[in-house]
DNA sequence: TCATTGTATGGACGATTGTCCATTTACATG
DNA sequence: CATGTAAATGGACAATCGTCCATACAATGA
């Protein structure tokens, strides 16, 4: 079949339809009262009924949508993930080349209030306890996945080379790695429990004292020296 | 009243009765369930019905015992708390009384098989992820609190006044605080998210470089240096 | 303008939730 | 052994859960 589309619209097949728009906001608008009730009752009590009251739709549609709810908060960890790790990258993108100044983005991002937040620390720990009885969230609900993780390796691998309070092995470099991360996921934990004393310059001023010690000629307690 | 208990049992009102025991027993019985059923299930699911199966009990006896199933889970998080306190406590008043040998203690206790094991740490997530819509949950839920805070506080002045590759300042002594409870907690974190790849040994021994670093005459990798 | 198509609504459904209570059971005492 | 009290049972209850579908609506193409 070729011969009926001598008058088309051109080959746009459907450029402007304002249902398809009105479709994927609503889709969109789904996804962000999931992530709202999470945050606000947590997994357990954000049922159904209390989603689509915040998404001002109707009860079929996370039918429609997504099929069944167990999908939608899949879809939602997506979301989030996905968003969390284009947010890493602009940072990474637009600090300097240097390990330092890298290092330095990636502590910035992940306290920055952009980041580290109500909702999102909420979100994150809501989905992190779903895990085990919805396995496929396991993929999008760890933040400091190995990604993450190689990236600061070849990091530290090149601040031991370039300094040595210790040697530049691979041990050490593993080390620093899983140490630096688990201090920075520490950080998020501290936040959720203490929510009202948390200070976000006396965290930040720790994890940068904590890479100065590994590292004095290139962090101070602000962040990356620019030698 | 008060005439009448001319020939009562010798005022011993109820000593020996093997109900009393049993009752206790059973009240036990059900922390206990929920604890397992916190563990496999996740908060959203650990219902009553999923309780009493576990605990072999009737549906009443959540009632009885606890009033409502927001009370048991609040009297489980209590318990649970107590344990962890409890058997801190008991690590600290067995290891010896210098300020490395203590901070060692804690670190080892905090990756015990006893503490950081896929039960609690399960139960410690979904513990925290309710705080927020039950309030109380959040003084039983926190194991990192302001009293470890305090003890490490202390202990972490001692060493800079010891040794000063830092100046034993307060604040340093609170970034240094602070910084070693993230560190810890974010070990728990990581053993959430990757039970499978966790190693025991390494997460030890990141730890103890990262306070060898701080501290490089009181402890080297493999724990607390006796001088 | 009138069909056709895909989107959106909200009520009905059975299953399951937490709570409660009328019974039954077990045990200590008279 | 009979009696009374505390402990334990398991079914009834309304409320809510997630799913699904008959219906209504809006926009597109002939």
């Amino acid at each position: 079949m070729g011969h009926k589309d001598h008058h088309k619209t051109k080959f746009i097949p459907s450029n402007a339809p304002t249902s398809r728009t009105a479709k994927f906001k609503n889709r969109q608008g789904l996804i962000e009262a999931t992530l709202q009730a999470l945050s606000d009752l947590g997994y357990a009590n954000a049922s159904v009924s209390e989603i689509i009251k915040r998404a001002r739709l109707s009860r079929g549609m996370i039918h429609l949508h997504f099929g069944s709810k167990d999908n939608l908060v899949i879809e939602t960890a997506k979301h989030a993930s996905e968003r969390y790790h284009a947010f890493l990258e602009t940072c990474l993108k637009c600090a300097g080349p240097s390990p330092q100044e890298q290092v330095e983005a990636i502590v910035k991002h992940d306290l920055s209030e952009d980041v580290l937040n109500a909702t999102s620390v909420r979100v994150w720990y809501e989905l992190r306890g779903a895990i085990y009885f919805q396995k496929e969230l396991a993929s999008y609900s760890d933040t400091r996945d190995e990604r993450l993780r190689n990236v600061l390796f070849h990091l530290f691998i090149q601040l031991l080379e370039t300094y040595g309070l210790k040697e530049a092995t691979q041990e050490n470099a593993e080390d620093v790695t899983f140490a630096f991360l688990a201090l920075m996921e520490g950080m998020w934990t501290d936040y959720l429990l203490h929510q009202n004393g948390f200070q976000r310059e006396n965290a930040k001023r720790s994890v940068f004292r904590f890479l100065q010690t590994l590292f004095p000629d290139h962090f101070d307690l602000t962040g990356a020296k620019l030698t």
